[in-house]
DNA sequence: TTGTAGGCGTTATCAT
DNA sequence: ATGATAACGCCTACAA
């Protein structure tokens, strides 16, 4: 590997000539630039950028931590950071951390003390805390999920107001019984979803019943047995209120066969042509990892200024077909 | 940010001990080890990486190059060499590179600059003799697509053979006018996918029509365009093959008002709910993914030993209904 | 068993 | 305008 130190020896100059040249240094003369050049093209000199790294303590590396990056959702939004990461001349380290909370921990911490500029996370974990000592040290910004244990910016879609509006517009079509179903009980935007929906319940005098309140739809098989446990109930639901996008998706083959009326938290590709075409609550992802990135760039530009900690996104329900199934005459 | 001397001082000895203590060498008394692992302890020391990095010129990164994440095919690629690095105690960079063929080398260029263990990349470009300097500093593994300019490890599908046995099952239900679908026209993979559709064609006896052959599918709009420009031919084909998947998918709105029969190069989330429900030739990203990904270890591993270039997993088709719709009674 | 010296490649500081 | 020096944190080689 050509160092500098190789360039300067066939240059005739010293080291630190060739960082001015490499850097744009304004005092260097116009002949000396010259020939480092070309001598940095005989050796086609490329620098290396750890010891630079190492040397100014901080990589052009936006880390992205996301659970998984099969779903659409979490793909949006690592592929915006990765967007606006490539405009300012950085790269991306992407760790997805599954859904197991215990790894997270591990797995953030191998990849910040890769001495990053910058941390958009979308946490697994109930509890943080572990990311407070790094918080000093470069912005992190979580998005989707809200930090607990650390106080960080985050970009947050409204996940109460967007369940409440789903499980209003079920209610608006005459259901009174609406069952909740949701991957995992203990992620936070899942509990911000549980109080929107049963908010709106109470709200329209429904008593809350907890055998309506399903979790662990994770896949087709998990979706058809939870279908069928709220089915054999003495009072089955009519509508289903599907906490997000995951969920829905598995649920739209038993939908066929045991048709209730659906809204879900969270678009996804083709929602719009599967039968039932699903009515979804849209979030935006690629925007949230947007503003999450730009915001990484805006507090390293300006480690001054005051931000608004959180920000919440609206987010607005795209009505299809699996909102339609009729309740029951009464 | 707490060095190797801070421990070092507290616990009252050198540095060399810290590093023993913290890389578990053998040769540290059990008491010594004790009093550094509490000084350790105290000062919540984690290593700086980079420093680790920059001395043995090899960081524990993987990384990964894929024209995009929001396509699930490369999602599944990425996803699952994440998982394979996380095994070997590694991470992974995941970099997207678009469409653009142009940008490959200046981003892969600047993600190579990191120093990293091992490369698994899928191109766009149709020239990679770029990497052909850093082949030899580090495993470079070709997912999807083959080398070109470069010699190194390669784990494809069979496009060839795919798309001669999509073609064959439309021909077999008695089309005889299909056309050719895709993307763009200088895919690699696209080409490849195009020969076993000519291929399966001209065995067939039927004369290639260049006007059945269309490019820039990428989105519902132009899908629908295409499928216009089809049905406007003096003979217009009854049924037509889709090289990828993006372009399958984009096809999906227009086969409802202008059917088709269609297999599709690609499976894809919810290719089995949408209607028509796609029939597909399957390619398993994930296991792509993960051969590559373990290929760069095996050779990370075993610099001497002898690996196949080129593999190439065979792909296998999936019949849903799309390819149902019958061909003219003539 | 423990410690010292030196260097990986780059760049900031201070001279000249 | 250019150069010498030193330092970033860690680890290998060698010494004690």
């Amino acid at each position: 590997m050509t160092t500098m130190r190789d360039v300067a020896a066939l240059a005739g100059v010293s080291a630190k000539t060739v960082s001015r040249v490499f850097n744009n240094d304004e005092h260097v003369l116009p002949e000396t630039r010259a020939r480092v050049e070309l001598a940095m093209r005989e050796l086609s000199y490329v620098p290396n950028a750890v010891a630079t790294t190492f040397r100014n303590g901080r990589a052009p590396v936006v880390g992205v931590v996301v659970p998984d990056l099969l779903d659409p959702f979490f793909a949006a939004v690592a592929e915006s950071v990765n967007q606006v990461a490539v405009e300012h001349g950085m790269s991306t380290m992407v760790t997805t951390i599954g859904d197991d909370a215990r790894q997270e921990g591990t797995l953030v911490g191998r990849l910040l003390s890769q001495s990053l500029s910058g941390l958009v996370i979308a946490p697994v974990a109930t509890d943080n805390a572990y990311l407070a000592r790094w918080a000093e040290k470069l912005p992190i910004v979580f998005v989707d999920r809200a930090p607990s244990g650390v106080s960080a910016d985050a970009f947050l879609e409204d996940d109460e107001g967007g369940a409440r509006m789903g499980v209003e517009h079920l209610l608006a079509r005459g259901h009174r019984r609406i069952a909740f179903v949701a991957d995992l009980s203990d992620v936070p935007t899942g509990r911000s979803r549980l109080r929107g929906y049963r908010a709106a319940l109470s709200e329209h005098g429904i008593d809350r019943d907890e055998t309506y309140e399903m979790f662990g739809v994770l896949d087709r098989e998990s979706a058809a047995d939870a279908v069928a446990r709220l089915a054999a109930l003495p009072e089955p639901p009519t509508a289903i209120f599907s906490s997000n996008a995951r969920s829905t998706m598995a649920l739209v083959p038993v939908l066929r066969r045991q048709p209730h009326a659906v809204v879900g938290f969270g678009d996804f590709p083709m929602a719009d042509m599967v039968t039932p075409a699903m009515t979804v609550i849209d979030q935006d992802p690629a925007l949230l990892g947007d503003h999450a990135a730009r915001r990484v760039f805006d507090r390293l530009e300006h480690p001054k200024r005051r931000f608004r900690r959180r920000t919440v996104l609206p987010v607005r329900l795209i009505e299809r077909e699996s909102c339609k199934v009729a309740p029951p005459t009464q």
